[in-house]
DNA sequence: GTGAAAGCGCTAACAC
DNA sequence: GTGTTAGCGCTTTCAC
């Protein structure tokens, strides 16, 4: 049969070699305290000598659980990501359990075969920042296995999920817009079905009656969170006839693309116009001119969803369904003259 | 004991569903062919009606192989990664095997910590990019564990690695500059003992001397890949008597950093100055002045490395250790007045 | 405090 | 073509 390269020592090695029975060697290393001090200094010197390593893969077939959890993002090319999974690994290293991750590149059926990991039990559970799935698809498999959210919530997934408000931070950044005394104020939006998109428009909306302008889908273009949409939004903004004299984009990349058409047409941002983004990547503050924008608490974020999915792996009953929303925080900086 | 939420399925089950051995329905599962298409339907339909996923943990056990691979990285949040990770995942998943990564925040411990899941068989191999590990440790290692570098390579290190020529490409990219007409070059480099960093110095100093520039070490400031660094090497640089008209950074960001600095000061980088990267991160396209730099092919350096790898894995003798080099490729903008 | 032994879910001889 | 069974490395009852 195949065998690892070099034969490695197991369990029953280590208690041959230390003298004792290979249920001494396993409470030793679960530092299970019912061990002679004895017994125990001959099976750590057994370890040392045959430099063993336990088999995770026996291990966690009998205990039916391998503390990793799987975290699957959209696309792995997006520092948001990072600093979110930063904040998951921050929290499990404490209590013991592994964050891996994996890029679905936004295909449903690359997303599917990794949840395999879940299915096949090579992780206890999976957190999804961002998802291709239903509602309907999510909460058939939350009833099995352990899933959450985060990031980017579902309508209608009743599973666990950690994201910031984003109507809330939407509202508040185009308020601020607002505040500043700007009257006709652009959006960015793309046409994705996903809360983060769908909200932001909504809070966006919001902020225009409360501030009492009137709402004009002129003012409102919508694409896809790639790249070149955002100087494509800003080219049809020149076209029209009243032009925004600030736009607030649904993303930092958008806000970006549009801030360098703009500067690259002479129109110079921060002073000739506004632009916002949404999520404080680091190009942010490493632009000319540094970008304002709403930044979500990643490491927050990352720490809770994790904190919550343990709940839950652990508890059989009373799984923890719940949203949870984090605090946003606006950033402003040169691109709104600030 | 402590079982899975909701009692899964196992081969068992499937097989008194179907009226079969175990045996048969493992055929079935594994694509043997030895078994009855009568057979094979019954086993089929019993395991859509149990909703069957095979344990992994088992065969996994059973078979010392998990078919996955960890890709440790220094960084999330390096843009570099992300790609090479995405060429390794394209090649992986066309042999079955999946990629899964962490990130050890240039931390040795955690590395470390990482790294047990190759000694506790949680995964087949690793792939480093980057590491702390010294080339004693790695050669220790890569006796009794399959393990590759890529990307960044270690001196000494007898071990399969997959790389850039860096000195040629600093080379290269130093040799541009000098046939632009600049005779007097600046180096931003970093005190790391890394590869990439050494041997861009080496291919800087080799570029000087075939272009007959005489070495002055007033031209070179060493500090660490942080952001701030290039900024601090541009204000250096202004302090220095005969100061540089160009300015080779070992990183894309350091040379983003510096083009801050400078165009801050007033003075136009591709105009006045011109300064150019490595890496070709996305920003360098999406700044102004876009930034020329060094590309390194991310997408075939992940296929060539995890194909090797699992070379290795799959073969217990005859381990291919080699140093692969891939090709490099200088990319001109108007960070260097192209 | 310690050991014997069952068994986690699976694969692969081996026998028929 | 199919079933029986040993055993992968480990944990954990249950006796003692």
């Amino acid at each position: 049969m195949a065998r690892y390269e070099i034969m490695s020592a197991t369990i029953k090695d280590v208690a041959r070699e230390a003298g004792v029975s290979v249920a001494t060697v396993s409470r030793v290393l679960n530092g299970n305290c019912n061990v002679s001090e004895y017994s125990a200094d001959k099976v750590n010197r057994a370890i040392k000598k045959l430099n063993y390593s336990p088999n995770f893969l026996g291990r966690n077939l009998r205990k039916c659980e391998t503390n990793v959890i799987l975290c699957i993002m959209p696309s792995s090319e997006h520092s948001l990501y990072s600093k979110i999974i930063a904040g998951m690994q921050s929290y499990a290293s404490k209590v013991g359990y592994d964050i891996i991750s994996a890029s679905s590149n936004n295909t449903s059926t690359v997303e599917v075969r990794q949840m395999n990991m879940l299915f096949n039990r090579t992780v206890d559970g999976v957190v999804l920042l961002g998802t291709s799935l239903s509602a309907e698809q999510i909460n058939e498999l939350s009833v099995n296995y352990n899933i959450a959210l985060c990031c980017e919530g579902v309508i209608g997934a009743n599973v666990l999920t950690v994201a910031v408000n984003d109507e809330k931070a939407a509202y508040d950044a185009v308020m601020k817009l607002a505040e500043k005394g700007h009257r006709r104020i652009g959006f960015i939006g793309t046409n994705s079905p996903a809360i983060s998109s769908t909200s932001r428009e909504v809070g966006y909306k919001k902020a225009l009656e409360d501030s009492g302008i009137a709402y004009d889908e002129k003012l409102v273009y919508k694409d896809s969170f790639d790249y070149e949409c955002g100087a494509a939004a800003f080219d049809y903004f020149l076209t029209i006839e009243d032009r925004p004299t600030a736009v607030f984009a649904v993303s930092d990349l958008l806000a970006i693309s549009a801030i360098h058409r703009s500067e690259d047409l002479g129109i110079r941002v921060g002073s000739d116009i506004s632009i916002m983004g949404f999520d404080n990547i680091f190009m942010c503050e490493a632009m000319l001119p540094t970008v304002s924008t709403v930044e979500q608490p990643c490491a927050e974020m990352g720490e809770l969803v994790i904190a919550k999915l343990i709940h839950n792996i652990r508890s059989e009953k009373d799984k923890d369904n719940a949203y949870y929303t984090v605090d946003h925080r606006l950033i402003m900086r040169h691109s709104t003259g600030d």
